[in-house]
DNA sequence: CTGAAAGCGCTAACAA
DNA sequence: TTGTTAGCGCTTTCAG
């Protein structure tokens, strides 16, 4: 017996491999592997024998190695798209809006309520800069991830793009601006849009406002779009707008706009929850009862909609579902290299609350 | 020249390898290796041709060949280990209520701080049965990352004593109730609670109560015994005390009864900000005026604080470097794995805004 | 049904 | 300074 194995499994350091498993189940390391991955033909007697070496070795498979052989990483990127940012202190705020916005942290649930029961787990990625997204797409071509996910808060995203024309698989969430040939998952905007008229004209508001997000997303287009369609619909023919940035500040800014031009408002349409949370407050602060003087309309349904005052009703965006959703479709991707481009739209729900 | 060469490269499909690199360079494999791994003792002239013929190939080198070799995944795992979940939908529900939880935002914030600039992303898991936290064990000894952070919002999660059993690198956030042999970050409770309680009794308010987390949760305890110290050192003897669970109903609930049993309240320091918020809904309900009759102090400084009405006074937890510093510990405990365990106490700071 | 053997692509001694 | 060589631990034909 040599020295090295008289120190027992053959290492005295280090974790159990293949080597040392089937060296104390009396088999070969083929065996061994065909009974952790639990393929067939191994005889039940042997397969006993295995998982007690496993047991007792405390063996774990070396992930690094599979890979190797396997070509797949088991494992998937969640990449944050961002607009480039040009303030000097883009390395230390990057993605922090994105990442406190609560519906990325729905995005996250969803994609985990997909991965985990496959025993998956999403890396995560912020791309901001084009050096950001050459390594996103290095990432990928390195085998660290078999396929991405993509959350772009930006209207001309080049990475959606990027990843195509690399031939790595990836999934979005909302049709980029420009079209892309990636699938991806989307609300019908226009609908959620039309389910905010309608409850505001059947409210008996009349004089309208909407407060939008940045008019270069296609998704804000068409929840202006059906607002005004549907509005007009109803012989409501102008609706004032103003623009915002989705985050509080901009909505509190836009309603203060809207209020100097039209003091005789009655109903607000905001384009995500959060701006119609700024909105309450500056209408508030002007003395405008909401409801009573003033209906609020906001979208998403984020955590915020529930818990500030008055309770926002809201166009719920299912983002759990896409999400989801996103996953499954990648995995279909990744294992199915050639199937097609598709495209999955969700219906949007009215939740109604205080607010309207 | 051989069939397999005439086709270029060597091969048909495939990403191109060092061995491609390294043929059109005209160099070995382990020359491209070094260029490509930036070590020195490589020819200029070398260097250029090999740096030209990895942008001819459009060479990435493989995550897992090299992972295999150097034992190292240059990943980690970022893990949310929540208490266990008994609920039928335990699967369905999982963390959303933590990863909607800003305070998971910043969290994520402050680790991809540190990590981005050393191109590493992390990987997200939830442990919140017996079988997750096995899981994340196990993932960590596969290789498949090189260390965990661990955020619990579990008083006696068993992750790190389990993590620390396996020998695996890992940082805590956070003091877990019992003593772990792992590093850790974590805020000085008391201090901030002391913070709150001199700005209470600056403003003229005698009649203080507070609402706490869960008592079980070492931190609660500190906001707890630092607020009623710094109390009692002043002449306030008795502080009433009412216990929530974090969330906004349980911050209302708590408020109602304490306004129940004590109508003359004065000051409200709640143990964090969105049980401020609940409270604050309350006490407006109520027909109390915030803080003309009754001041309101959060704590962490999330989110919410700021974009509430009243905003909020509260205590500032700095969640993102504290995260930052977890993973630099991290990254210690990795590249040296016999450095001793440390715990790194921030400290916490009052941000003045309208509640108090 | 099981074992032997050939690599997957890369790094790191060790030679030259 | 550069090349040669020996694996890292695993899966997977291919024989038996």
């Amino acid at each position: 017996m040599s020295a090295a194995m008289s120190r027992g499994f053959g290492r005295s350091a280090g974790a159990p491999t293949l080597e040392d498993v089937a060296r104390a189940a009396g088999v070969s390391r083929a065996t061994v592997s065909r009974v952790v991955n639990g393929v067939r033909n191994v005889d039940p007697v042997i397969q006993d024998a295995v998982r007690r070496a496993v047991a007792a070795t405390g063996y774990a498979p070396n992930r690094a190695a599979r890979s190797l052989v396997t070509r797949r990483a088991e494992t998937i990127a969640l990449v944050v798209s961002g607009a480039d940012d040009d303030s000097p202190s883009a390395s230390t705020a990057f993605a922090g809006r994105t990442v406190t916005d609560p519906f990325f942290g729905r995005v996250v649930t969803g994609v985990v309520q997909f991965l985990r029961p496959r025993s998956m787990h999403p890396v995560l990625m912020f791309a901001e800069s084009p050096a950001d997204r050459d390594h996103v797409v290095s990432y990928l071509r390195q085998g660290s991830a078999d396929g991405a996910l993509v959350v772009s808060n930006h209207a001309d995203d080049p990475l959606p793009a990027q990843l195509a024309a690399a031939g790595l698989p990836a999934v979005v969430f909302a049709r980029p601006a420009l079209p892309v040939p990636l699938s991806c998952v989307d609300l019908d905007h226009r609908e959620g849009a039309r389910l905010a008229a309608e409850h505001l004209l059947a409210l008996g508001r009349a004089r309208p406002v909407t407060i939008t997000g940045p008019t270069a997303l296609p998704a804000v287009q068409e929840r202006l779009g059906g607002f005004r369609d549907t509005m007009a619909r109803h012989g409501v023919t102008a609706v004032p707008v103003a623009e915002g940035g989705f985050s509080q500040e901009s909505g509190e800014a836009a309603m203060a706009r809207l209020l100097a031009r039209h003091p005789d408002l009655d109903a607000v349409f905001a384009a995500n929850d959060v701006m119609a949370q700024g909105a309450c407050h500056v209408l508030r602060d002007r003395g405008r009862r909401i409801p009573e003087d003033v209906a609020v309309i906001g979208f998403d349904d984020g955590p915020v909609a529930a818990s500030c005052r008055p309770a926002l009703t809201t166009v719920r965006q299912p983002v759990e579902d896409m999400a989801a959703e996103m996953a499954r479709l990648l995995q279909g991707h990744i294992e199915h290299p050639d199937r097609p481009a598709t495209t999955v739209v969700f219906a949007p729900r009215l939740v109604l609350r205080e607010s309207a």
